[in-house]
DNA sequence: TTGTATGCGTTATCAG
DNA sequence: CTGATAACGCATACAA
């Protein structure tokens, strides 16, 4: 990319150029590095020649390039965060862990909003490896990564935020007990009276959802019908309607979302077949996303602490990355809680 | 900020120290200005040189420093966003479209999260003054940051999105139609035969809030009482259940409040009142946050086109601060819509 | 078609 | 207490 290319348009105003540590050294009759260590307080300066520095400083509003300084220090002080979706409430959560950890670190935080986009995934991922960031919190929630991250894992500081991608051991990670998030959901179901249900997952090959799953089925104990989503409320819509249509008679009696929004969407699919939640069917979401208490009925769901996920993950990241190192496998999961609403219920029946 | 003060403890892997155009340079056996021709194509370079120097790039996976490259050119590519909250939807949905225009033009975007708070705000303010950033985009959602602002608008470039700062003129800004919000919703409740409302305010000095107000009383006509909040649902919360213990009977029967947040935070405390919405009170929000049709009842507010506000102030910004220039005064006035739900009915009387 | 020298702005090293 | 010099890694003007 080329700056300015053809040339400015006549009557923009161009950002002045900024002063530089020379500037004030001349200005000041010192040298630069005296500058340096005026403004750093790392070697001791006279204090008749650190007013005169300071005060140059102030008149030509002199401010460090922080670039020159990352270059010169081998690191930048800025952390990726890697979600597909900042507009999902769950991870505009875990994004606000992730910045808040960053921040007490020192650290900056850009955000890498894939959209589920693989080209834009790579691109994102690339600034790791021409060291723009210092290390990425890889939250992608979508299968297709894991090619992209083996190569990068072992070599860059990288920690995986509330999804852990198959096949991949060995990496940083922080996530929510989604497998006693299941067995919550399978418990409270069981206990309500419910034997068939249906179980709406996320995409194949994500550890969360096979995860809360299992565990679903451990502690339900019932009969579970199992169809494959993308935890966004439109395929939960459809996952339902089509599961409708494809039999006579609804056998089931509580649907399990992967998330809230697919359990939005497979109400909404509920609503439009004439049949009521919780009087006819129960639903229990995952995440208890702000929405979820707040709907009608409010929903059933599991809450997933986003935030922590986030914040714990960054932190972790950056004991490591701060100091150049690759941080080493290790596994930090964290509790969540069942939180029982009004769209669960006993069987009609 | 030192790296690895302390020697890095023993047994953890350090990142390896990767390539640069050197060791390229001297694998391939060529200078480091064509290894830097064949990667930018500025230049033509033999094709036998060329695949040489591929060969050895691909085998040393060297990937150029992007710091380097920006120190150099003079510029980062990469643009702030500087929020009061990323968990708030409004704001998620700002990001969003920030973070599409920026990824669109090649930018990165910097996430700065203030939580309200002025320390952090001028923490992030600063990466425009080190050059760290090419530009910011400003939705604070907060009025003290004035004089913070002031020094920088002439000399940086910054956008203002959704919220003009009050005495700040001259600014790039793009916003949505806070005024014309504000008379849909006062004809919409003057023509269901409200004429006495209670209006929940933002903070004082913020223009989006008082725009909002002022085209609601124009267009309401009624009488209009005003309570000033802080756009948090608790302040809704304080506030109705303030002016209902200041009064022996409610003599207002419609509520419009700040933002959806508020209006929750309101209604809450109306049930808690033993009062119904709509049929007691009727209650309005501003924003249409996804909350607002999921909830019950569905909230009747004003739509605000968050990502278009955050897509419209990234790419005008960048339209500048790509070029390294100031943007001069422009404003954007996106359309906003009124969303008749079921929170708003005709006066009981 | 390729290479040399220089500069971007800072800090660390070494010298005084 | 202070300064000159080199180096971080790259791109570019200039030279051949």
């Amino acid at each position: 990319m080329t700056r300015d290319p053809g040339g400015t348009p006549p009557g923009w105003r161009s950002v002045r150029k900024p002063a530089s540590i020379k500037d004030v050294a001349a200005a000041a009759d010192v040298s630069p590095t005296t500058v340096s260590h005026v403004l750093s307080g790392r070697r001791p300066v006279a204090e008749e020649t650190a007013a005169r520095v300071r005060s140059v400083v102030n008149r030509l509003g002199y401010v460090p390039a922080s670039l020159a300084r990352s270059l010169q220090a081998g690191f930048t002080s800025v952390v990726g965060l890697l979600i597909p979706d900042i507009s999902n409430a769950f991870f505009a959560d875990l994004a606000k862990g992730a910045e808040d950890a960053a921040h007490d670190l020192g650290y900056s935080l850009i955000l890498c909003n894939t959209e589920f986009d693989p080209e834009r995934e790579d691109r994102y991922l690339g600034m790791i490896r021409s060291r723009f960031i210092d290390g990425m919190v890889y939250a992608a929630g979508s299968p297709p990564s894991r090619q992209r991250l083996e190569a990068l894992l072992g070599s860059f500081p990288i920690a995986l935020a509330d999804e852990e991608v198959e096949g991949l051991e060995g990496a940083l990670i922080a996530t929510a007990d989604h497998e006693a998030g299941g067995r919550f959901v399978g418990n409270h179901l069981r206990e309500l009276g419910h034997r068939r249900a249906l179980a709406l997952t996320g995409p194949r090959g994500l550890k969360s959802s096979t995860a809360r799953a299992s565990g679903f089925r451990q502690a339900f104990r019932g009969d579970v019908v199992e169809r494959i989503g993308d935890f966004k409320e439109s395929s939960g819509h459809r996952l339902v309607a089509e599961f409708l249509a494809e039999q006579r008679n609804l056998d089931a009696t509580a649907i399990f979302a992967a998330n809230d929004l697919m359990a939005f969407g497979a109400i909404a699919a509920l609503r439009e077949a004439g049949l009521a939640v919780p009087r006819d069917v129960s639903v229990v979401g995952f995440d208890d996303i702000r929405v979820a208490s707040l709907s009608s009925p409010a929903l059933t769901t599991v809450r997933q602490p986003a935030y922590d996920v986030g914040r714990t993950a960054t932190a972790q990241l950056l004991q490591y990355a701060a100091r150049g190192a690759v941080p080493p496998a290790s596994r930090h999961t964290l509790p969540v809680e069942l939180q029982v609403r009004d769209s669960t219920a006993q069987p009609a029946r």
